[in-house]
DNA sequence: ATGAAAGCGCTAACAC
DNA sequence: GTGTTAGCGCTTTCAT
């Protein structure tokens, strides 16, 4: 009946029924060791234990999961792991994650909806707890199909008013305030934003807190697009462009721009030319406190994000999902301002 | 017969035969158009698309795995995400996985031995592929048992003669030479190595090939061993003690440190003592290239490493452990001088 | 405390 | 081109 059994050819991953029968035991007793331990006499517990050893055997998730009905893991996907927002994400999600006695499994979508997609499908065929996704722009439609299938999916770092779902936000708009205001506490007269399309929404919500600032305190404030926050070399050239258009008689003048990255470039760019320097005669900052863009010649100000708060708190929300009183959250932690050389008015006015 | 059929209740997720039903094709249709589209007929295909799509099916993949022995993905495993080699090499991983059809997935062990034999289990018991592990520390237990069952194991960044696996790995000794090179060449005449324990592999390589450069040239070479790198603190207390040491008369001196994180620390432990300035008093550069630890009030000279390399590398070694023929490789991918501000000799000179 | 047996949802022969 | 069916290796009642 059970051809399977017969063959005791080698090469074959041994099973759950090799350890039962080299244990002298039925194959749900194994199960019962695994699983519930308690449920099986100390005598047998050795005898099985040792069997398992003895044949190398490691058990077969997949058949597990298609039995239980699920995967002991969630997964994280995000558009970047350059980016340091979501290494701290990842690690506030496994410290949570980890907590629950669940496994954390990270994904880089590498700026790529393609494969964003592709590893959505990946985890919700998986069946995995339930998948934090950090979107690239509007997802709507795999995000969809995932949830309408009931697997749970925390947005992170996006809001979609048309996806009812938990997510968890920064204050971008609190952020661009800050950064607006640290500009003109350190007296410059003139700021220069440096965003991009505004389809992304970090970029919209710091341009508008930025204005807003602005306007309150009628300071002059001139805005630049780049075209692909992905691509380098905008910046670097806009950074050129800047110290070429300056003249010793400009007003204190600063550049905020969207990313750290971009900051970066901008700097880079207006030191490459002779006799500039930075915040003498063009301040610069980033604002979304990307660590990996520090090793600029000048220390750089910039804002600080809530990641690891962000993801401890998706991981919660994710799980509660499975919970039937359930009602989707969104949540929103503050940036910070971390002022450096960058912007430093000491340095400026020391001019 | 087949109970399960005959409940058409809602909140069951729907399988393969509600796709089947629907589209009043069989199941091993609907499995065709999943996984051999050229085997269905255009009309077929059309009515089997839109019973997906009506009914909201996303196949199950522990089934599906189970059924077909395997799971399209490479598991990636580092200790620490935060390091920017390890974002390196699952770039170049992901890359190549990416040419293969196969999805890379990602763990982080977060510097603990448990988390890394956990993510071991968890990848071993999905049956993916294979498991690329840049391990902490020897941890031939868990390697091992995971490699007698069949399952691939390439080794990233440690290497374990006990251990008959591939491994891809970088020239430690060769890039503690480079360094110690450049800053004889730079014209500094005293070297402080600040290293750690040498079980860690890269610790141990470069400290010998600082020392052997030094005794070539015949250079004086100070060794400190901090704790743990992994905790911070020691680094900056040592750059303390650097300066509070410091007298104008010394000599040129510059100190090594095997990490960037550690340099960094160092860098900023030196310049918090009033006067102290970097490197005209004292130089610092680090040895890993970490970007993330690249936000010091000077830039750092570091080396380079090779980690989209290995890790591309990595992956071509752990899909031809499935091909008959194969052999362990052992590769070796040299690191890279990265000369900046923190060992300039010009400004060392200009003092 | 242990065993027996019915699925879990899919793939892969094989038959038509 | 399509349908039938025997597993894949486990979990989980239900008996005993």
């Amino acid at each position: 009946m059970n051809k399977r059994r017969e063959d005791t050819v080698r090469g074959r991953e041994p099973t759950i029924h090799d350890v039962a029968e080299l244990a002298g035991v039925s194959i749900g007793t194994v199960s019962n060791y695994l699983n519930s331990p308690a449920k099986v006499s100390p005598a047998t517990q050795d005898r099985v234990r040792s069997a398992i050893q003895q044949s190398g055997f490691i058990r077969n998730g997949n058949a597990r999961s298609l039995a239980s009905g699920t995967t002991p893991s969630v997964a994280l996907i995000v558009p970047d792991i350059t980016n340091t927002l979501f290494v701290d994400i990842s690690k506030g999600a496994q410290s949570v994650a980890l907590e629950l006695g669940l496994s954390l499994v990270l994904a880089n979508a590498n700026n790529d909806l393609l494969q964003q997609d592709n590893y959505l499908d990946l985890f919700a065929e998986a069946r995995s707890v339930g998948i934090l996704l950090a979107p690239m722009r509007s997802s709507r439609g795999g995000v969809q199909r995932v949830r309408d299938h009931g697997r749970p999916v925390v947005l992170l770092n996006y809001e979609d008013p048309e996806l009812d779902a938990c997510t968890v936000l920064m204050d971008n708009e609190g952020g661009g305030r800050l950064a607006a205001a640290h500009a003109i506490d350190r007296g410059y007269e003139r700021l220069v934003f440096v965003g991009a399309d505004d389809v992304l929404q970090p970029v919209r919500a710091r341009r508008k807190g930025i204005r807003a600032v602005a306007a309150e305190h009628r300071v002059s404030l001139r805005e630049i697009d780049v075209n692909d926050l992905n691509v380098a070399g905008e910046g670097y050239q806009l950074g050129v462009r800047l110290a070429d258009e300056w003249s010793p008689d400009d007003p204190p003048t600063v550049v905020l721009a969207v990313t750290d990255t971009l900051a970066e470039e901008v700097i880079n760019g207006i030191l490459s030319r002779p006799g500039m320097r930075i915040p003498r005669d063009i301040a610069v900052m980033g604002m979304d406190g990307n660590r990996m863009s520090w090793g600029t010649p000048v220390t750089m100000s910039t804002l600080t994000l809530p990641g690891f708060d962000m993801g401890a708190t998706a991981v919660r929300l994710l799980v509660d999902e499975r919970n039937p009183g359930h009602v989707h959250q969104r949540a929103v932690f503050p940036m910070e301002l971390r002022a450096r050389e960058s912007t430093d008015s000491a340095a400026h006015r020391a001019e």
